[in-house]
DNA sequence: TTACCTTTGAAGGAT
DNA sequence: ATCCTTCAAAGGTAA
């Protein structure tokens, strides 16, 4: 398992490089919220961004997020989402959500209303916020270092219900945008009736129909507005984080597989009863029971796990094949900060196209500390956890090509030369106006990460130094000898050592030799990803190559915006 | 309509 | 052990 001994952020990595990192980057960061440099930002984006953005001068933030593109059920997420993003900030202060249960990892995910794990759940887009919460479960063993560290009760051990529902409040449970009322605190929303606990147990029994939450939503359509039996996978509104495949999940969820903490996770929430398979392995409610992985996700047969294996469906046709619910890879850290910031930088900047809101939550990402960061390391790795007890048999590599082609792989390869492709790849990144600095800084994050070997990521004490050093140069980063830098494009140091060349391998070489992954970034490995970031200097040479795609000219707007206070000259460089 | 773009991280196959 | 590739989210954009 991992290691949730690190537990904590304490543990994750060593605040010292976070820290580092922080200097610079974090500084802007932190600008960047500020309205002036929204404003900034509208200017630019005045500029290149189109009208489409509606700057509205909207100094204010509220204002982006009326804006009209915004869904309506987004709207609501985005508060609730910012409302979050708050509390986590005070969390992360210290001050806020100082639970004095469960000090220790606080936050719930709460998932939109259709499964997040199966792509077919089509429920509105969404989101998932995190609630403090007591862990229930997923945590292993070592979790609990955390909840040691804390004055941790005993019943908020692994051994205790998790599951509170609607009494045990949590703080923010109101802010939860399940529907509305869901939660009400103090009040539990009718449907969270006394009646839907056990009243053995005192945890939720199974849900009505009406009751249950989106969280586990039959069809699309009767998702709705219901409590999740799991409040802690809670979903907004939009993807469940465990939706039911159109199909309904043929097989009762092995229970079997689940260890005394997943059980505790989830039987807490669905009790053995509930669990039962019922015909179809629909939950007796009708609902299909969460946990119950239908034969199709398995997209081989010969994958499937011996539980599942038992279970299968015995025609596999092909159109069944078709319908098999696609079970989605758990989100990592990054991506559940992903979620959980998108619409607040959305909401910062004008800003909406994925590919630029993304660069700068990397930056972001980067530029958080390192508790912070351990935060979504560990949400993520509970996520795994829970996706691989629901989904035993699953693999990552059955989604293998479910997403078409991806891209271009090979076409760099035919043409080096071609820079239209590759410009968009490119370029943006590393807009000088970043200042290069906190780019290595990201080397921080990397060593956080590895949420799988904290052991390692504590470790890299090795990498502190360095990762210092690299803020200051850029460029040396790539070197970092230990890690093994892994792939896309990297150009830098790369084990071919032509760190110096980075921009030239960026140009030509790598993008040919290289794989798949246009970033020039220089990712780290795993546990050990030294360099996360992309070479800023390369993208100096290569923005001068080409012109920027308009992602990154969108980027770098933002970006300087974002994360640049002051204007800096850099920009000129993008324009190169 | 579909794939791309972009980010980081995880996983697993390949070497 | 390391490298390489793919996918996860998301939504505008381009083909």
């Amino acid at each position: 398992m991992p290691q949730l001994n690190g537990g904590g952020g304490d543990d994750l990595g060593a605040n010292d490089e976070m820290i580092s990192f922080k200097d610079e980057g974090e500084q802007e960061e932190k600008i960047s919220e500020n309205v002036s440099a929204e404003r900034d930002l509208d200017d630019l984006k005045s500029s290149l961004v189109n009208e489409s953005e509606n700057n509205s001068s909207s100094s204010d933030s509220e204002q982006a997020e009326r804006r009209p593109q915004t869904r309506p059920d987004l709207e609501s997420y985005e508060k609730a989402r910012d409302y979050f993003s708050e509390a986590l900030r005070r969390q992360q202060d210290g001050g806020f959500f100082k639970s004095p249960h469960y000090p220790g990892y606080p936050f719930l995910m709460i998932p939109d209303l259709s499964n997040p794990y199966l792509s077919n759940g089509a429920l509105s887009p969404s989101a998932r916020t995190y609630l403090q919460m007591k862990w229930p479960i997923l945590d292993v063993p070592g979790s609990g270092l955390k909840d040691s560290r804390s004055p941790t009760p005993g019943h908020l051990s692994n051994k205790v219900p998790v599951v509170q529902h609607a009494h045990h409040v949590h703080p923010l449970t109101p802010l939860i945008t399940y529907s509305n009322e869901h939660f009400s605190p103090g009040t539990p929303p009718s449907h969270l009736s006394p009646e839907i606990l056990d009243p053995k147990t005192g945890i939720p029994r199974t849900p009505h129909p009406s009751e249950l939450s989106p969280y586990y939503p039959l069809s699309p359509g009767a998702v709705g507005t219901i409590a999740h039996p799991l409040g802690w996978l809670m979903p907004q509104q939009g993807q469940p984080m465990y939706s039911i495949p159109p199909g309904g999940f043929r097989h009762p969820y092995p229970a079997l597989a689940m260890n005394a903490s997943m059980s505790s996770l989830v039987s807490s929430r669905f009790s053995p009863h509930m669990v039962s398979p019922p015909p179809h392995g629909l939950h007796q409610t009708g609902i299909p029971h969460p946990a119950i992985v239908s034969s199709g996700i398995k997209q081989e047969p010969h994958d499937m796990s011996p539980s599942m294996h038992a279970r299968k469906s015995p025609v596999p046709s092909k159109k069944e094949e078709d319908k098999r619910p696609h079970i989605k890879k758990p989100l990592n850290a990054f991506m559940l900060y992903m979620k959980e910031m998108r619409a607040k930088v959305v909401a910062e900047c004008t800003l909406k196209e994925s590919a630029a809101i993304n660069q700068i939550l990397g930056r972001r990402w980067h530029s958080l500390s390192r508790e912070e960061q351990a935060k979504y390391y560990e949400l993520a790795r509970k996520e795994r956890q829970l996706h691989s007890q629901l989904y035993p048999g699953w693999s990552a590599r059955d989604n293998y090509g479910k997403r078409k082609k991806r891209k271009r792989d090979n076409k760099p390869d035919s043409k080096p030369e071609d820079f239209s492709i590759r410009s968009k790849k490119q370029c943006v990144q590393y807009l000088p106006s970043e200042k290069m600095c906190d780019s290595p800084a990201s080397s921080h994050s990397s060593m956080l990460d590895s949420p799988a070997t904290p052991s390692a990521s504590l470790a890299s004490p090795a990498a502190p130094a360095a990762t210092h050093s690299e803020q200051a140069q850029p460029l040396s980063l790539t070197t970092k000898p230990e890690g093994r830098m892994h792939h896309h494009y990297s150009l830098a140091g790369k084990a071919s050592g032509s760190s110096s060349s980075s921009s030239s391998s960026s140009s030509s070489s790598s993008s040919s030799s290289s794989s798949s992954h246009s970033h020039l970034s220089i990712h780290g490995s795993h546990s050990t990803p030294i360099l996360s970031r992309p070479i800023p200097f390369a993208s100096l040479h290569h923005s001068m190559l080409s012109p920027p795609s308009p992602y990154h000219q969108a980027a770098l707007h933002s970006h300087h915006a974002l994360f640049q206070s002051q204007p800096l000259s850099l920009v000129t460089k993008h324009n190169n």
